[in-house]
DNA sequence: TATTAGCACTCGACGCGCTCGAGTGCTAAT
DNA sequence: ATTAGCACTCGAGCGCGTCGAGTGCTAATA
């Protein structure tokens, strides 16, 4: 493909992102000053057409790219805006003071992009699976309740409500404490089974039986934390746009992401591909270096990267005829998950790419602000 | 008004709701198998229109509700439904299982609710200024960094992390923590200052600028649980209902909707409203028993009153074509919030008020619990 | 007096045909 | 290789007539 093709194709994109409505040689040609006359513009378009990137509805009407059309352009001719600062320390205060509430941390970031974007978020709360358990803590609530308090690696904490049984008393509970902590400290979470919990049974000489039933729970909570929780925003947004004015798609739509596990394995699937290096989107980067354009250099340092899937490119029931963004945040260098957009293909990709990617940055850096920082400095913000 | 325009006046209510048409004399007298001629009903009417209670979009259209008529139905004429077994239990075992976690179960209620009336729900968390603090506990997560156990009235509990000076021990924390104990145990928390908190400084013989510390960030904590969350859900389901069509009514409904705070204002101002007993809306409770209709039986015992403003009786800009249908729920005798549903005008009133009805009773029953019930008896039942 | 049949009237929805304009592809000239 | 010119296509928009579901009014009826 030529670099006048190329430069039609970007300006179709764009501008049929920008309407929504199919896009013809002449208009084309006046909103973008082209070189050259309708005409030529027509025998171009004409052979984009024939080569797979640009659709007709119909005879003589403009022509709007097709799925191949979006992802060249994706691939080759994306611009992406850099990130004005007042934007950069505004997300900042959305996401900090979490002190290692990661859950909290990442449904704000899901929010933040729906309200940027106006598509759907959607974000995966981390996988820990990687991750091991620092410190376990048992504490007791009353007679019969408990809470456990889970610190894993990076200094995530979780904790969860348990029942225990109503005759330990505190300061059993506190050795029971002790002996699981001795027992799983330091351990991947992938490898806490309930066989390794029951063995920190024999360490105290409490009735097995009344441990047992600790351990249990306790094993359930440490199991409660490697659940990958969904959190989603935006959905009404996506109804404001043109696509959805038909009910029935949207209905289609919503059904289809309604399923969140089937979503939530979808991107961890996509994940998976680009850490295999199968996913040739990630070829972008390199490309984008080289061409050294200032967006690139926005992002350069530590730029993630991110993933993008095209209408038939998704492989999930329902969303074929949408765009999915994604990319992976890092908390340390163990703990990570996903986070991106769906929204119709005709997508402002230049602009998405470059909130995901900021977004990204953003919630690894909140991440690791939870430490290291002097607490004497800001003792005083925290009036609420 | 007499008996059968009663009559008319709640089956046009009826078929408008269902069919969002204005609805004709011919086909009303059709539908309801009425006993009159169309032109009886027709009579009938046009005094209602001069009455107040309907209203023609134009000359030669079909009647529609007013305000006045909404009103005037859901005062009189109102039947409620029935909530199925099955229904019941299923709702059950989507709420069960939160051992004390309020916020977690508000939310869930405010999920199902959306789902199951296809409009936006609202729920409060519950407002914890009359519940009393039964205990606290800091717990050290490494130094620098401790989480604030709070255990409330009522079982519910809640936590925080917080920053911690960083020389602070394992043993020093405790000691701050059990002063704090022994300052605050029982205290209800809107008697709780500063002030109050600062004197547990004087139990402890650490430097009192270290303590200092650790009780602002412990203050802080108590006043976060205070904080009254939304939780809202369904957004995307209005944009089904035909009424939505229109992008800018939408768009305006969505920004008043935004202002969560706002919302959550009102809903407590209603609150205080229904308390004080000038809504009039609680008269029916009574009405109905005395008519004693099977639907009122239904929710006899300890039917949850609730309260409904319809249109313009809605004074926050941006819903006033909107109806409002609130609830308060109460978990043990001090605790307790509200949670409803807004959707448009043309809503089924009897069968949301039943569904929120509902949801109150199951979320006061499943908040209670997580108490009282023997431990070992569902040992079993956590295998996710 | 309350009800109803009958009738003239109103008005939005719908279908039809027309025009308009933005688009196309093709061809011949530059 | 580019472009001016031209014939053609097709959806959007408009005006118009018809249809039907609605109205209000009046006079006859139980």
């Amino acid at each position: 493909m030529d670099d006048r093709k190329k430069q039609i194709l970007k300006a179709i994109v764009d501008d049929y992102v920008e309407t929504a409505e199919p896009v013809g040689s002449k208009s084309l040609v006046e909103r973008h000053r082209l070189q050259y006359s309708s005409a030529t513009i027509r025998h171009e378009m004409a052979e984009l057409e024939e080569m797979g990137y640009l659709e007709k509805p119909h005879t003589s009407a403009g022509r709007m790219p097709s799925d191949k059309g979006y992802r060249a352009y994706v691939d080759n001719m994306l611009s992406l805006p850099e990130i004005s600062p007042l934007e950069a320390s505004k997300i900042k205060t959305f996401l900090i003071n979490n002190l290692g509430e990661a859950r909290k941390l990442i449904e704000r970031a899901a929010e933040y992009l729906a309200g940027k974007t106006n598509y759907l978020s959607v974000a995966l709360s981390p996988q820990y699976s990687d991750s091991s358990l620092e410190q376990i803590k048992i504490l007791m609530i009353e007679p019969g309740r408990a809470i456990v308090v889970l610190v894993l690696t990076a200094g995530i904490v979780h904790d969860r409500l348990i029942r225990i049984p109503a005759m330990i008393d505190e300061s059993q509970l506190e050795s029971i404490g002790r002996a699981v902590e001795r027992c799983l400290a330091g351990k991947k979470l992938d490898d806490i089974t309930l066989v390794t919990i029951s063995s920190a049974a024999e360490e105290t000489d409490l009735p097995e039986a009344i441990v047992n039933q600790v351990l249990y729970e306790a094993y359930v909570a440490i199991k409660q934390t490697e659940k990958i929780e969904v959190f989603m925003d935006g959905k009404h947004r996506l109804l404001l746009h043109p696509e959805f004015r038909d009910v029935d798609r949207a209905n289609r739509f919503y059904r289809a992401v309604r399923e969140e596990h089937m979503v939530a394995g979808y991107m961890m699937g996509l994940r998976q591909e680009a850490e295999e290096g199968l996913a040739e989107d990630c070829d972008w980067d390199l490309d984008c270096l080289e061409k050294g354009g200032e967006a690139a250099l926005a992002l350069a340092g530590s730029r993630p990267s991110y993933m993008v899937r095209i209408g038939q490119e998704i492989s999930l029931k329902g969303l074929e005829d949408m765009s999915f963004i994604t990319t992976t945040y890092r908390i340390g260098s163990q703990i990570s998950g996903q986070i991106g957009v769906i929204g119709p293909k005709r997508m402002q990709y230049g602009n998405i790419i470059s909130q995901i990617s900021f977004v990204n940055k953003a919630l690894s850096e909140a991440a690791g602000h939870h430490y290291g920082r002097d607490p004497e400095e800001d003792a005083g913000d925290g009036q609420d």
